[in-house]
DNA sequence: ACATCGCCTATTGTTGACAATCTACAGATC
DNA sequence: GATCTGTAGATTGTCAACAATAGGCGATGT
């Protein structure tokens, strides 16, 4: 039978799962904003469910760095420094820059599939960008990056790569006007995708590492150096 | 399940964290073997606990990767295939080699305080491969790894290597008679050492690439293509 | 006024019972 | 003999009640 979606309140399955990723949604979208508690009771009884799922999935992110656990008194929303910040996109490089290469290494056939994908994320963020949509672009940023790391097929690398992007959206959003270039920004994601078609890797890489560069220049630029940014 | 006399009765306040930290030694250790099952209601009752605790703590190591959670059928630990080494080592690769960028650019202290922590660890280890007790060498082995990357002082680079040097312990422990060349082994981390310590980024970066290449081809070598290890 | 002590409240931590669900197996049916 | 079906058992998934604890706040004594 023809599997007819349901509704996001609370689903069969997985409901652990659903809570966590619905959460990290609403925090990265900075319905919670950093510093904020969140309660496993009030939580538990707006999802119309018990406290042991909440609490799972308020585990899993506080494991995935998303939320701090102080012990009997809450968990809160991370709230990032400018040495977060830092540590964020030095780990970004890295892994995108792993990534590159395995993708290069991996054949034509798959830096294809990889562009033919990036090309329409690409094409979504300029439609975006057309019409100013700040809270569309954000989305489609991390979506570019994420996909460009799935490209390379290494799951571990991928799994890692989630956290990284919550936290960056994260960033970002705290950042009130987040892309002083904005025009630069679809410039500068065409220029990644042009080198990985070309297969020139040496370029590729100093493009990822100077695109990580502006970016946190551009993430830590209003503050102080150690203040934080929420 | 076998009886597993290390699990002590746990005591003092993170309970969940103390009963995954437990478990993810004894199963790098290989007291549980890879697709073994995990019950949570045995294993609360042997930790004379409940359930709860225990399956935070499950929870906690299959979103890490080491068990993987199949629903209504249980925890199982994780299978690693000559595919999974690969994935494990290119990304030990990347986070180390991150690491060691991050350290030469730390300046000559923190250079400094880590090679005096790596000298220690391969004292270690020298004594262990003097007495040929693998059981001994390779937690060492991971130690000097953790603790080049700890150098680098980034807690989410250290986070993301704390799971993949457990992996890399069941990758080794799996591989029966882990250590072809044992003699080499505290050469290879001599000289990674020498070359942190003289600042010779170029080389460092390829001494690491070597380093898990060679691992990488004594793990997969006994085994086909993409058969399972354990 | 100030420091100290002890209660109070909010919140998580823990527990045992109960429900849902998946697999395997045995029996019936063709 | 092969296949479908329904039932049993094992295991996780969910729940609500209860316990422990950290930190705040006020009473109390000086």
């Amino acid at each position: 039978m023809a599997a007819p979606e349901g509704l996001f309140v609370l689903e069969g399955r997985p409901t652990a799962q659903l809570i966590a990723d619905q959460l990290r949604e609403q925090i990265v979208q900075g319905i919670f904003r950093p510093g904020e508690q969140i309660n496993e009771s009030v939580l538990a009884s707006q999802l119309r469910t018990s406290r042991g799922p909440v609490r799972e999935a308020l585990q899993r992110l506080s494991q995935e760095g998303i939320l701090v656990s102080r012990r009997n008194r809450g968990v809160f929303v991370l709230e990032l420094s400018a040495d977060d910040v830092r540590e964020i996109y030095a780990v970004r490089e890295a892994v995108e820059s792993t990534a590159a290469d395995a993708l290069l290494d991996g054949g034509q056939e798959q830096v294809k599939d990889t562009c033919r994908i990036l090309r329409t994320v690409i094409s979504d963020m300029a439609k975006q960008v057309a019409v100013s949509d700040w809270q569309a672009i954000a989305p489609l940023d991390m979506q570019f990056h994420t996909s460009f790391v799935a490209g390379a097929g290494n799951t571990r690398l991928i799994r890692i790569y989630e956290t990284l992007a919550a936290e960056s959206r994260m960033c970002i959003l705290n950042l009130a006007v987040a892309y002083p270039r904005i025009d630069d920004l679809v410039q500068e994601h065409q220029n990644i995708l042009d080198l990985l078609e070309k297969g020139d890797r040496e370029e590729l890489h100093k493009a990822i590492t100077q695109h990580m560069q502006k970016a946190v220049e551009d993430l830590t630029a209003a503050r102080g150096d150690k203040e934080i940014i929420a």
